[in-house]
RNA sequence: GGCGGAGUAGCUCAGCGGUAGAGCAGAGGAAUCAUAAUCCUUUGGUCGGGGGUUCAAAUCCCUCCUCCGCCA
């Protein structure tokens, strides 16, 4: 028997300058999906890396005395020092600026002319850098300023190029079928009926390649064009695992790819043309796009004059890694945009993690160590009340796989939340305190009981709090072997007498430093 | 301008035809196992305005207002 497979990237990022919250939020989130699919069973490769073609690197580059490569060696390991600080389980992280990515580029592009949707034109129009997008006469405006605007609001300028072009038109009616046969293709919905509606208003043939600047992948056997990036970027979720060599094993065996986690702004170009160029190159397209949203700053979004910018390293140095996945999968429903504050931060730390989770492990579990000589206690006969609870835990494996499912990993935390909630009710209406005297054995019954909930509720938040989870299962003395979702329920349930080491805080309260000392930013 | 979405308790949101809900915040109380954590009770809403359908509407229909997204 083998394990169902399961393939999921995040987009990849622009290097042209450091990387902010949004790549974090977006590498966490796919992150916590990654590892609840390997922990409920699949065999996953989690894809991500950079993005580092592209007119926006050379003009970036230029600004700092840079080469483009340069611009990018130097940006690149910050993106992998981050996707390591938020503790991501990627199976590789890929650059476009590789050899490997290079081969799997031209490939897909001959495979595209072969199938005769690629040809040669020539492009005159309004281009604006800051959008990567041509527009129409009638979009821009000159304004008083001498300079024209597209209708961004971006400085566009006339550019006429020779160009490849992909016969993007003829992909109207199937893609339209498509989304059709396929209603999980685009999620969330909103975003679904925004693609719909584009593609039935028609669709032009696309600029393809580019002979301006040259720091891309130059078109197979015409080399004064680079390919656009976008041709570039998307095909490097083939190239992860192993395009163009398709006999290959880690590609015949992972796409197409389950699931593409992306930011709302770049819908269309996963939507869209990349399920028209691997239809043209006869590739399957990925079986989901989610497109998540955008975080402000209490409100406003994030930009350097007004200066709140929050670096992600800062946010995982002072509340600690766990926290800050925590609380972005929790705060803001994934999908939607969401605004994020310090003080969100400190809440949900003190009021979900620490108080409520922490201090269930910590109250039943001390209670073990000092009334039952730190060992499991007995079950005994359970109560209504024993039953209800454990089943109550043992109900949530199944609602977390329906959230996450439809990438509502919100809603698997509340989910979760909602047992440790309840549990927290159990103990306090038990009181196990007073049955120390009254009633020892119903006292270590409900320990264990406690307990038992804990090593659930500790299993099922692995994915979103890997570091803190699996202390919280050391401190239960679970096996490695025993933490997968195969785990839960009755087949594996804490046994009476193991050992359990001397219990520990996982999640301290934060408590924000005094003001002698080292608070100068917030 | 076209299409789509949203407007529900101070805040974030769930409910989407059948006596207004959750979490957080606020108020009062209980307990003392625990990270001064927890538990119980409770304040608070003419569900954006107006009209209609229905025995019954936050929930369906019409219209208006406000905000957001996509397209032009």
């Amino acid at each position: 028997m083998t394990a169902p497979k399961f393939y999921i990237t995040t987009a990849i990022s622009y290097p042209n300058g450091a990387p902010h919250i949004g790549h974090a939020y977006e590498a966490l989130a796919t992150d916590a999906i990654a590892r609840f699919k390997r922990l409920d069973g699949y065999d996953v490769y989690f894809l991500t890396g950079t993005d580092e073609h592209g007119i926006k690197m050379v003009q970036t580059a230029g600004k700092q005395g840079l080469t483009p490569r340069q611009l990018a060696d130097k940006n690149v390991p910050l993106f992998q020092k981050m996707v390591k600080a938020l503790n991501c389980s990627n199976d590789d992280f890929i650059r476009t600026t590789e050899a490997r990515h290079r081969r799997a580029c031209q490939d897909i592009w001959l495979r595209m002319q072969r199938a005769g949707d690629i040809y040669k034109g020539k492009y005159a129009g309004w281009y604006s850098v800051r959008d990567e997008a041509y527009y129409g006469e009638g979009e821009t405006e000159l304004r008083a300023d001498g300079v024209r605007y597209g209708p961004q609001g971006t400085p566009v300028e006339w550019v006429e190029e020779e160009s490849y072009f992909f016969r993007l038109s003829a992909f109207t009616d199937r893609l339209l079928r498509y989304y059709d046969e396929h209603p999980e293709f685009i999620g969330p919905a909103v975003r679904r009926n925004e693609v719909v509606s584009f593609v039935k208003g028609g669709l032009d043939d696309l600029s393809i390649s580019r002979t301006t600047f040259n720091w891309g992948i130059p078109v197979p056997g015409d080399e004064r064009h680079v390919m656009y990036v976008w041709v570039d970027a998307l095909t490097n979720y083939l190239t992860g695992i192993g395009y163009p060599a398709d006999e290959s094993e880690p590609f015949t065996r992972y796409w197409p790819a389950d699931l593409h986690v992306i930011g709302k702004d770049i819908v269309r170009f996963h939507a869209v043309f990349w399920p028209a160029f691997l239809m043209s190159a006869g590739i399957e397209p990925p079986k989901r796009i989610f497109a998540h949203g955008f975080l402000f700053s209490r409100g406003e979004k994030m930009s350097k004059s007004t200066g709140n910018v929050v670096d992600p390293f800062d946010l995982i140095a002072t509340y600690g890694v766990d926290p800050v996945r925590y609380y972005f999968l929790r705060e803001v429903p994934f999908g939607q945009d969401g605004n994020y504050s310090i003080e969100g931060i400190v809440n949900r730390i003190n009021a979900d993690l620490a108080n409520d989770l922490g201090n269930l492990a910590q109250r039943s579990l001390s209670m073990i160590a000092r009334y039952a000589d730190g060992k499991v206690p007995e079950p005994g006969e359970p109560t209504d009340a024993d039953k209800e609870i454990v089943a109550q835990a043992d109900g949530l494996l199944s609602a977390c796989r329906f959230a996450v499912d439809e990438q509502q990993l919100h809603n698997a935390l509340a989910a979760v939340w909602a047992v440790v909630a309840e549990a927290n009710r159990y103990f306090a209406g038990q009181a196990p305190w007073d049955l120390r005297k009254s009633d020892p054995a119903r006292m270590g019954a409900v320990l264990y009981t406690t307990a038992e909930v804990v090593r659930s509720l500790a299993i099922l938040t692995q994915p979103f709090m890997p570091e803190s989870s699996s202390k919280l299962l050391d401190l239960l003395a679970i096996p490695a072997d025993e933490r997968s979702f195969v785990a839960l329920g009755s087949s594996h349930r804490l046994r009476a007498g193991t050992t359990l080491p001397s219990p520990q805080a996982v999640f301290p309260r934060y408590v924000e430093p005094s003001a002698d000392g080292a608070r100068e930013s917030q």
